[in-house]
DNA sequence: TCAAAAGTGTTTGGTCTACACCCATGG
DNA sequence: CCATGGGTGTAGACCAAACACTTTTGA
């Protein structure tokens, strides 16, 4: 019996680029045009079916690089979504979400089947993609708060308003920066270097690099904890 | 390739029943006994293949009860491992964790096949069902902290010394009989009874019962949020 | 009347928040 | 010299741990 279920592994993967209106950095992330039966032209998440000698997150690392010629910063495990109602072809999914950078010109890579999309402007999605993806901002607004996931949408170094404001896109609400300062020092996960961000009509912004003497991206269970 | 894969739900049971020399409540949870191979004789968490047109929770469930005869007080997905390396068949488990309520009367379902086991004091287990039992536990401890699953290991009624205590085991740790009442009391997840626990050499508790107003177990991303 | 646990009150130390304020720069 | 954001200081709100203390029972 076992034998006619279907095993895939997807990946939600989101990025921070501008908003083509405000310029202001915002949630984006890319989907791939199915084209075949069933839901055959709808947007759905990337993935596949699982290779023979695949680990999890390999296939979703590979998949990921396939649809989008990035590397993830932030790999992690979702959920293992199995309702037999949600495919007619009963198939299990286990669904990563992932964090990558992705600058001007890795989006050049979008295609008539690949494309970027706002993550508050998605389209219709197949199957029930569109639940999943929910749920994967409902994991990113929370690990946010007490996680530095943050620092995967961003480059090597970074001034600590565009650390915040990263935070402040994915929570949607404000930060006072004085506040968000002192809490980011507290934790010691960021390191100040020695250069400063010039060029506004302001003091010039020390910029900061991530310490990578720690840990980023939960592995699961098997690496350790 | 994908059709070499197999797929599994395991779940990992636990329960509170006392230590069979102190007396006092700690966590047990209930293994199975491998009849053939791989890892034949060794014991192994419950589960088995999923049924072509079967939910996942309620596969977990239904393994649930063929192994203990009992239903869960919770229920939650835990981790889809599958790594290839963790089995010699290619299977992919996915991991529910589970809490149940064992009196002593369902003590009675052990077998030569079945049997409870204190979950520190666990014997060899088949596969990576170690790391399992590992994590899941893990997890137990974290979820206890803003999360009021010891409610599924105690009876209907309960004195705050008793849901107190549950809390000890799990986290390992004493608490203040003061603040755990003030803690429980502010949430509003226990409402009080007019009923007492008498017969200790004591000034008689207050019982409490669960507001099931609310609800219980965290059922997925599918069921709202 | 005493031991033991139930249950209450109070102090205290830390953390979070709001906001006033100074600093350094480009224009 | 002034507008702008970088960065610091600080008072009040809030919260949780520690612990002294009172209450009520069974023996």
């Amino acid at each position: 019996m076992a034998e006619s279920i279907n095993l895939a592994v997807s990946t939600v993967i989101f990025a921070l680029r501008p908003h083509p209106d405000t310029q202001h950095p915002v949630l984006w992330l890319p989907l791939v045009r199915r084209v075949r039966s069933p839901h055959k032209g709808l947007w759905a998440l990337p993935g596949g079916p699982l290779g023979s000698t695949e680990d999890l997150a390999a296939s979703a690392r590979r998949n990921l690089h396939e649809t989008t010629q990035l590397t993830p910063r932030y790999l992690e495990q979702l959920y293992a979504f199995g309702r037999p109602d949600r495919s007619d072809d009963r198939t299990v999914s286990i669904v990563y979400w992932a964090l990558v950078h992705a600058d001007v010109a890795s989006a050049g890579v979008e295609s008539d089947n690949v494309r970027w999309f706002l993550a508050d402007e998605l389209p219709k999605l197949a199957f029930d993609h569109s639940q999943i993806v929910e749920y994967a901002l409902w994991r990113l607004r929370n690990k946010m708060e007490y996680s530095r996931i943050a620092a995967a949408l961003l480059g090597e170094t970074f001034t600590l308003s565009e650390l915040r404001e990263v935070h402040e896109v994915v929570l949607e609400r404000t930060l006072d920066p004085a506040n968000f300062r002192r809490q980011i020092e507290s934790t010691g996960q960021v390191v100040a270097t020695e250069q400063f961000r010039t060029g506004g009509r302001h003091r010039p912004a020390r910029l900061y690099r991530h310490d990578h003497s720690i840990e980023l991206a939960d592995n699961g269970p098997l690496t350790g904890r």
